[in-house]
DNA sequence: CTGAAAGCGCTTACAG
DNA sequence: CTGAAAGCGCTTACAG
C-alpha cells in the first residue's frame, strides 16, 4: 500500500504542511522532537512524494530529455551512458529518445518531451539539409521555454548553448598528418553534404589542403552519410581516381574504407592510407588498429550536462558554445605514400 | 504561453468537461459542431494536456522504465532501439537506467523508477553471484505494484515474465558447428561464473560435447566477463592448453581471442577457430569476419515489449517465459582442425 | 511553533 | 446534449 502525506501527517499527529516542510527540507520552526518523529515514520512507510502532485505544483519534474539520432551508434550509445551518469548523480532522470536520423522526428520528440514535462533537454540533431524545416525548428524551440543545449551538431541560427569537439579542427588535424607523411593525393569521405558536422570537418580538411599549398581537388571529394556502406562505396571511387591517403568523416565510413580496400587486393596502409574520426573502441582493436581523431565522450557528455545543469538552476545565464579540443590518435592505418618511403 | 483546458472551454463557451470529454475520445453526446469547434481550437493553440495533472488523476504515467547493464555496450544499445520504437510508437515514453552492471544499482533503479510513476518495467539485470541480495531484490519485485519482465538474463527464483535468447542451445550450436568441423580441443570462454547467461551458455558447450561422446575437460574452460580484456587473456590460457578451437560466450570476447591468436604469430581460423556469440554488426566486417551466434535484437525488444504491454492493458495475465532460437552463422573464422583438411 | 486553506490542471461520477 | 463539483496528492503563502 502506497501511503501519502496524509497518512504520514495523521500517525504523527501532525499538519501536512509540517510534514511537507520537514521532508523537504524547506526553512522551518518545528521541534526537532516532531521533526525526528516525522523523519522516522516516513522512513517506516519508506514514503516517497508523489511524483505527479509535486509536478503539477512545483513545475519541477527532475527529468530531463536526451534526443539522439541513433543510439545504436557506439558513438551516441557512449553519450547517453556519460549523460545518463550524470543525471543519475544529480538526482535527475533521463528519458531517451531516439530519432533514427529523421529530422521530422526531432520535432515531434521535442514537443512530446516538453508536453510530458520535463525540466531541460539536450539535444543531438539529426542531419537536415531543409532550410525551412531548420527554421520552423529554431522557432518551435525559441519558445519551448524549458532549458535545452545543442550537442554534437547545430543548426545555423540556434539561439542556445551547445558543445561539441571542435570538427572542422579535427578535420584539420587528420588531413595534416596525411600531408605529413607526404601525402598529395587525399581523398576525403565527407558526411551527408550539408549537415552541420559533415561541413565542418570537410573545411578542415580543405583548410589544411590550402595550408600546405596543395590545390584542393572537388572530384577528391566523395560523400558519404556516415554508415558502413557508404564509406565503402566512397572508397571505391576514390581510389579510382588514384588516392594515396583518405580521410574519413567518422570511423564507421573508415572501416567500410578497409573493405574497399581490401576487396580490391590492396592493403591498408601500404597501398591507401586511412584516417578516421571519432575514436571509436573498434577502431583500436581492427587487426590494422585505425588512425583517428579522438572525441572524449565523456567529456562531450558532462559538458552537456553541466551546460544544461547551470540552466536548470539559474536563470537567465547567457549562451555559451563550447568546442573540445580533437586529438590525434596515431595507429597504424597511416604510412608513407609508396614513392616516399 | 501554456494553454489549459480551461482556456480552451472558455475559448468554446463550454465546460471542462465537455472539452476533456471530446479531446480524449471518451462516450461522450456532445454534438458534432461543438465537438469541432473544440477541437480546432485545441488544435490552433496546440494543446497538449498538463502530464502531471492527468497523471495525478489516472495513475497512468504513458511511461516506461528499461533499466540495462550496459548502454555503451552495442548489444543492449540496439536493444534500447528496439524497445524504444516500439514504446514510442505506442504513445509510451522509456526512461532509461544504466547500470554499470552495478547489481546494487539494479535495486535504486528499480526503486527510483517506480516512485517516480511508471507504468511498467524492463530488466536486463546486472551479472550478479550474490544470493542475498538477489532474493532481496527478488521481494522488492514481488510487491513492486507495476508489470516488469526480465529481458536476456534471469535470476532464479523470479515471478515475472521474460525474454531471453535460448542460451544454452546457442551454446550447443555453436559447439556443435566446432565439433562437425572435427574439432575435438574445443576451448570455451565463459561469461563471468556464476551469472545466467553466462551458465546457460556454458551448459550448451558441456552438452554438445557430452552428446558428441567428447569428455568434457574442465581445464578448457577458463572464465572471462564478457569485456574484450578478459577474451583475450582466457584465450592466451586456452592456447596454452592446446585447444584447435574456441567457443567464446560473446563476440566482444571473441575479437580479444583473436587478438591473443594475433600476438602469438597464429593466425584464425588456420591455428584456432573461434566462434562467438552475439553478432554484433562489427563480427561481419572483421577482416576474418566471425562465426558466430546471431540473436535477433530487434526481436528480443520486440517479444519483451509485447509482454510488458500485455501486462500494461490488461490485469492477471499469467507470466510467460519466451525464449528465442538462436541462429549459427558460419563465416570465416571457423575451419577443420590441421589434420583434418 | 504549527495548521487551515487555496490552488496546481486535469478526469469522472453524477445531476439535470 | 451539457455542466458543477469533487478529488487526485502535493506545496506554499498566510494566519495565528
Amino acid at each position: 500500500m502506497k501511503h501519502t502525506i496524509r497518512d504520514i501527517a495523521r500517525e504523527a499527529n501532525v499538519s501536512v504542511t509540517t510534514v511537507s516542510l520537514i521532508l523537504n527540507g524547506k526553512p522551518n520552526t518545528v521541534s526537532e522532537a516532531t521533526a525526528g518523529r516525522i523523519r522516522e515514520i516516513a522512513a517506516k512507510y519508506n514514503y516517497a512524494p508523489n511524483h505527479f502532485a509535486v509536478g503539477l505544483v512545483t513545475k519541477k519534474t527532475n527529468t530531463i530529455g536526451l534526443i539522439l539520432p541513433d543510439i545504436a551508434n557506439t558513438f551516441f550509445a557512449e553519450l547517453a551512458k556519460s549523460v545518463d551518469g550524470f543525471c543519475t548523480a544529480s538526482g535527475y532522470s533521463m528519458i531517451l529518445s531516439n530519432t533514427n536520423n529523421d529530422p521530422e522526428k526531432d520535432l515531434t520528440a521535442v514537443t512530446l518531451l516538453v508536453n510530458r514535462g520535463i525540466d531541460g533537454l539536450i539535444i543531438a540533431f539529426s542531419q537536415d539539409e531543409n532550410k525551412e524545416r531548420s527554421a520552423a525548428f529554431i522557432a518551435l524551440l525559441d519558445d519551448l521555454g524549458v532549458p535545452f543545449v545543442a550537442l554534437d551538431s547545430w543548426i545555423e541560427g540556434l539561439k542556445c548553448s551547445g558543445v561539441s569537439i571542435h570538427h572542422s579542427k579535427g578535420g584539420m588535424m587528420a588531413t595534416n598528418h596525411l600531408i605529413s607523411l607526404g601525402h598529395t593525393r587525399i581523398g576525403c569521405i565527407t558526411g551527408p553534404r550539408g549537415s552541420y558536422t559533415a561541413e565542418r570537418r570537410l573545411k578542415g580538411y580543405i583548410g589544411a589542403l590550402t595550408e600546405a599549398g596543395i590545390p584542393f581537388d572537388e572530384t577528391l571529394v566523395a560523400a558519404g552519410d556516415y554508415q558502413f556502406d557508404s564509406g565503402s562505396s566512397a572508397a571505391h571511387l576514390l581510389i579510382d581516381r588514384g588516392v594515396t591517403a583518405i580521410f574519413a568523416s567518422n570511423d564507421l565510413m573508415a572501416y567500410g574504407a578497409y573493405q574497399a580496400v581490401q576487396s580490391r587486393g590492396l592493403n591498408v596502409p601500404d597501398d591507401v592510407s586511412i584516417v578516421g574520426f571519432d575514436d571509436l573502441f573498434f577502431s583500436n582493436i581492427l587487426q590494422t588498429p585505425l588512425t583517428t581523431i579522438h572525441q572524449s565522450v565523456p567529456a562531450l557528455g558532462q559538458e552537456a550536462w553541466n551546460l544544461l545543469y547551470d540552466r536548470l538552476k539559474h536563470d537567465g545565464i547567457d549562451d555559451e558554445y563550447r568546442q573540445l579540443e580533437p586529438h590525434l590518435i596515431i595507429r597504424d592505418s597511416t604510412i608513407a605514400p609508396k614513392g616516399r618511403r
